[in-house]
DNA sequence: GCGCACTATGCAAACGTTTGTATTCATCCT
DNA sequence: AGGATGAATACAAACGTTTGCATAGTGCGC
């Protein structure tokens, strides 16, 4: 720390003008003040709301949020609760969120909250007054500590992403079909030996995906080994080891290609077949579910499954809005469209 | 869409307890249930404060976070405006602020808010009264439009890691010198013709890593052609381009070492070199400022210079809350300890 | 037994809104 | 002309806290 330098005091700090100051100014009454600002409200004359909407103008008035939601009893905000803000597979969910919170007018609060170690699980503060619900892209939604947390909040939720508990209001991708999307592509290129490095299977996410591999695998009648299903952590690392896993068998047992479930795992396991220097997709075809600029950037570029994760943002928060409005929750299984980025991760077998 | 199903109202509803109820139920005055549950007061008995609090813990009262920001004048709550969640830049930086946040039991709101194209900037909605101050990492900040909206806001705010307007509080990194690391770095391995590959001129860090570097070359007598130098944006897509730009030259006149600014302009840069046959390490060594575990996967696994930014967060939410106490802005240049991670996209010369 | 200094607690106002209801005033109908 | 109608606006309560001040109760010294 050095080189420390003051700088003038950026506010004169005139006080907030107030709706009574408004009203004051139009020489009206306060609750006239407040239903002509909120406009949406007819037998004023016209004069009367120019008046007042001159008045608010010149003193720069601004809504006390505060004041609102007290009155209201609702803060017109919500929460999104991600475990990882590094893992490329969220941010376009938020962008989705942000966008239909944007139309809503309601106030997007991202918050991290690293997948707990018991009790040591950051509980973020201040969600308890100031939201009017929550979005939830746990990997570990099923952890008793932080469901009970949950809970204990009172407040909407509804599950995205990841997977929910049971009975939980929730909006998630065709999980099985997007396994299976992916099973098919390779087939297609003529693999029939094909591994699946999943997410954990301890998410709604991992199992389902899981399920439609089992599926797609069956319905090509494909053999598969049993070291060529490995689980692992949505992470880096993750991918990484349980690539080792999968390869580290002799080599005329290997498989010919790699379901990935997501891309953080794709670029570990990128990691680790060029350690074993397993050529790809000389001797292994890799293809990830999820699909971010970055995959376009790894050795070789990654194919990858684009999943509708915007439109998976906007929905969830459309229905959170519908249960903050009291309406029931649901589970929803979106089937937007999907999208094959073939890149140079893939090709066909050769044998 | 398909396959919805609805599911079981999660509450009865039962209206959260207030002060009220809880005053009621221990049998005291509204007054009393307040300072006691606020526990930083003496002159009460001990019983007094035991029925209190087992009444609150009874019908599990939470403070109504509004009603208290109203009646105290202050949210208790800071924002974080980042131009794009995607630059891996800036997740260390949000723990920082974040664990600063933690320990004053402040609640942070992340926002993104994209670099605005003039008017379509989004002004993210409800920070209005919602927040005691605001974090600013932009790029844009010298944006006339953005900064005339932030004066709007008229709450205290500084400006973090990406550079201020003149005579705003800010907190940022010696840019010079880690502009200068990294010359020197290259220099020490035996390179004479050095490339820089800025991130935005129109920024306060592009700007002082320039000077940094600029300085460093003179301080070691080298040379540089002014192709060397190429400004682009912080993206993946900017630093392919300015690649390009430094390369497109007879290969006689290219540089041995590129100094990149950013992580994210560094995998466009990787990229970019593949793509013309350029060889990393061996034609060209590349570094680049900014660490992320991503920079071990890519080909080659980048060298890069880590940065304090945990810190750098953490500061800048220090800074943040004195001058919500009332206390003065300043403008300071951290000097926190910096760290060079050496991987695969470097090699000394061999001439 | 009276005032005094405490100690422990209650009273009530205030923060800035929103909204149900009351009021005023002009107009119209019969 | 007198009451009914309706348009335009004002009144006042309420949301759930915090906090300055007032008050009731206790023990004490005289």
């Amino acid at each position: 720390m050095s080189d420390n330098e003051s700088v003038k005091d950026p506010s004169p700090k005139r006080p907030r003008a107030t709706l009574r100051d408004v009203a004051r100014l139009a020489g009206v009454d306060l609750s006239t003040a407040s239903r002509l600002l909120r406009n949406h409200v007819a037998g004023y004359r016209d004069e009367t709301r120019e008046r007042v909407q001159r008045a608010a103008e010149q003193l720069g008035y601004r809504t006390n949020a505060q004041a609102r939601a007290l009155r209201l009893g609702r803060q017109e905000a919500i929460a999104m609760l991600v475990p990882d803000l590094d893992n490329f597979g969220f941010t376009q969910v938020l962008r989705g969120v942000q966008g239909a919170c944007d139309e809503r007018g309601f106030t997007l609060l991202i918050s991290e909250v690293p997948p707990g170690e018991g009790e040591s699980a950051r509980r973020p503060p201040g969600l308890e007054g100031r939201v009017d619900g929550v979005l939830v892209a746990f990997a570990t939604a099923d952890d008793p500590d932080v469901a009970s947390w949950l809970a204990g909040l009172e407040l909407p939720a509804v599950f995205v992403q990841r997977g929910a508990p049971h009975a939980h209001a929730s909006v998630l991708l065709n999980e099985e079909r997007n396994a299976a999307t992916v099973v098919d592509y390779l087939v297609g290129l003529g693999h029939r030996d094909i591994a699946h490095l999943s997410g954990s299977l301890r998410t709604d996410t991992g199992l389902r995906r899981h399920r439609g591999f089992e599926e797609a695998i069956a319905r090509h009648d494909l053999m598969i080994r049993p070291q060529w299903r490995a689980d692992a952590e949505f992470s880096i690392a993750g991918g990484r080891e349980a690539t080792f896993r999968i390869m580290g068998v002799s080599p005329d047992k290997r498989p010919t290609a790699i379901a990935i479930d997501s891309l953080v795992e794709a670029i570990g396991a990128l990691s680790a077949l060029r350690e074993m220097g397993v050529s790809v997709p000389g001797d292994v075809s890799v293809m990830a579910i999820d699909e971010h600029l970055v995959a376009a950037q790894m050795t070789p570029p990654l194919t990858t499954l684009r999943l509708p994760q915007q439109e998976l943002g906007r929905r969830a928060a459309e229905m959170l809005f519908a249960m903050i409005d009291g309406g029931p929750g649901e589970r929803v299984i979106l089937d937007g469209p999907t999208e094959i980025i073939e890149r140079e991760s893939t090709a066909p077998l050769v044998r």
